[in-house]
RNA sequence: GUGGGUGUAGCUCAGCUGGUAGAGCGCUGCGUUGUGGUCGCAGAUGCCGCGGGUUCAAGUCCCGUCACUCACCCCA
């Protein structure tokens, strides 16, 4: 019989890596804790229709990458294909628009664009985002910014940029935009480019291919044409970004691929992994609240890639990260030590220490092989002779020693912990050593 | 959608100009009596991606196919 293997694209994340990935995971969503983001847990697919308003009919993301199928009730869906069209239908339908401003929240989850995979790019991708709706203090924007980079650099990362402009706004960005086409319509450009140019010719600017990037040189930039208002607005966010402590480069040519984004425009970029160099990118957008029905309110947010940010952790030799998953490994030695092993498995385990048991019956030679595996720092051990004695031995699978201890919960445990913390301690030693 | 690369043990890979498979790591066991990590010894595991062709003979050559992968477009 066949095998069934995993669809095109989509990764697995197998032990040990597992770990990794979700330590990349928590990190980046605990920077968005620290900074009072709330939490928003959203459904994985969404009408068809709010990414073809949201995300706009122009992106490749909404043309040709998007899983789309007829629901049971001949209703159109769409698996989401990247988090800001979702986050703000839920904050209209559920009313955050109309109560305390700004609106400051945080998702992670899959998202999905039927894209052909190479590294770093998945038909299933991770991110952990966040938006902040509701206002257009440039302070926010840097705030949001800020927050992308100390996730990274909580992580160790430091091998990383970013990138940053400004695309405008609706009042300076139409002049512009018919200023670049006639720029582009003197160019020498392949059909689908001229098509794109026509549709969004700020795509045009970051094509990277030589033939088309040479003639780009010379191209008319948004930032040289921005209104007053949001040349202020890109000045004052440069200026809250020093007192955050971030550094970034001017990136005039940077267009991001989705329709909705005006003013403030940002990508981090990481070198360490392959083609797929952005690991985490977002902006302002201020008419995509209005277009989907809500108010009038401006947004900013982020995705962060949970795969990228690993990969780029990996190119940085910060992986694997040193996560103990056990604290404590139970070995019964005989039959008679089975039951009460699992009743110390469970007083373990009822006490928050992360416990496992050996099972199978394997001999004492083997079950330690099991165990320092396992990689836990200590070892219980109960035999014949230690149900006699009511006792249980401890054993210290870094220093090698062991001591008997009565097997009693109310003081084994206490004792047990209490090895531990000083365990800890002395790895938190050596860590700074 | 377009172009390149690769498919051999659980993993990483070797296998030159065709003669029906190998290494390292890992795994299992042993090194006596209830103790892992190092070391030594022993052992298990392969439809050599799949289908067809050439040949006395194919992992090795040819064709097809599928999968994976990298890159372009685009994006996290």
């Amino acid at each position: 019989m066949a095998n069934i293997n995993a669809p095109k694209g989509v990764p697995d994340y197998v032990p040990p890596r597992s770990r990794d990935f979700l330590r990349v995971q928590e990190q980046l969503s605990s920077s968005a804790r620290l900074s009072g983001y709330e939490y928003i847990e959203l459904p994985v697919f969404e009408s068809t229709e709010l990414f073809e308003r949201g995300v706009g009919t122009s992106t490749d993301v909404v043309q040709k990458e998007m899983y789309t199928f007829t629901d049971r009730g001949d209703r159109s869906i769409t698996l989401r294909p990247e988090g800001t069209a979702g986050v703000m239908r839920a904050v209209i339908e559920n009313r955050l628009d109309k109560g305390a401003l700004p609106v400051k929240l945080w998702y992670r989850g899959p998202f999905f664009r039927a894209e052909r995979p190479q590294l770093g790019r998945y038909r299933q991708l991770q991110q952990v985002g966040v938006e902040a709706v509701g206002s257009v203090d440039p302070i926010i924007d840097a705030e949001v910014i800020a927050l992308a980079d100390q996730a990274y650099r909580s992580l160790g990362l430091n091998d990383f940029h970013l990138d940053l402009t400004s695309l405008g706004c609706s009042q300076c960005r139409p002049a512009y935009r018919i200023k670049l086409q006639e720029f582009l319509g003197t160019c020498d450009l392949d059909q689908e480019t001229k098509e794109r140019a026509d549709l969004n010719p700020l795509r045009v600017l970051d094509d990277k291919r030589e033939i088309v990037s040479s003639q780009m040189i010379d191209a008319p930039l948004m930032i040289d044409s921005l209104c007053s208002q949001c040349q202020e607005h890109y000045d004052q966010v440069r200026d809250f970004l020093r007192i955050f402590g971030v550094q970034w480069n001017e990136a005039p040519r940077m267009v991001r691929g989705l329709d909705y984004y005006t003013r403030t425009t940002f990508e981090f970029v990481h070198p360490g992994l392959g083609a797929q160099s952005g690991i985490g990118g977002g902006g302002r957008y201020d008419g995509l609240m209005a277009e989907l029905g809500g108010s009038e309110l401006s947004g900013i947010g982020f995705g962060l890639g949970v795969d990228r940010t690993l990969l780029a952790c990996e190119a940085e030799g910060l992986t694997p990260f040193r996560s103990r998953i056990l604290d404590v490994f139970v070995i019964p030695v005989g039959d008679q030590s089975r039951e009460p092993s699992v009743s110390l498995l469970v007083a373990l385990r009822a006490a928050g220490i992360a416990a496992d048991v050996c099972v199978d019956n394997r001999s004492i030679k083997s079950a330690m092989k099991a165990a320092n595996v396992s990689n836990a720092p200590l070892v219980i051990i109960i035999g014949p002779d230690e149900l006699s004695s009511s006792s249980v031995i401890v054993k210290n699978m870094t220093s090698g020693d062991q001591q008997s201890l009565p097997s009693e919960p109310g003081t084994l445990i206490p004792a047990v912990q209490e090895t531990l913390r000083n365990l800890q301690a002395e790895n938190r030693k050596e860590d700074q050593s």
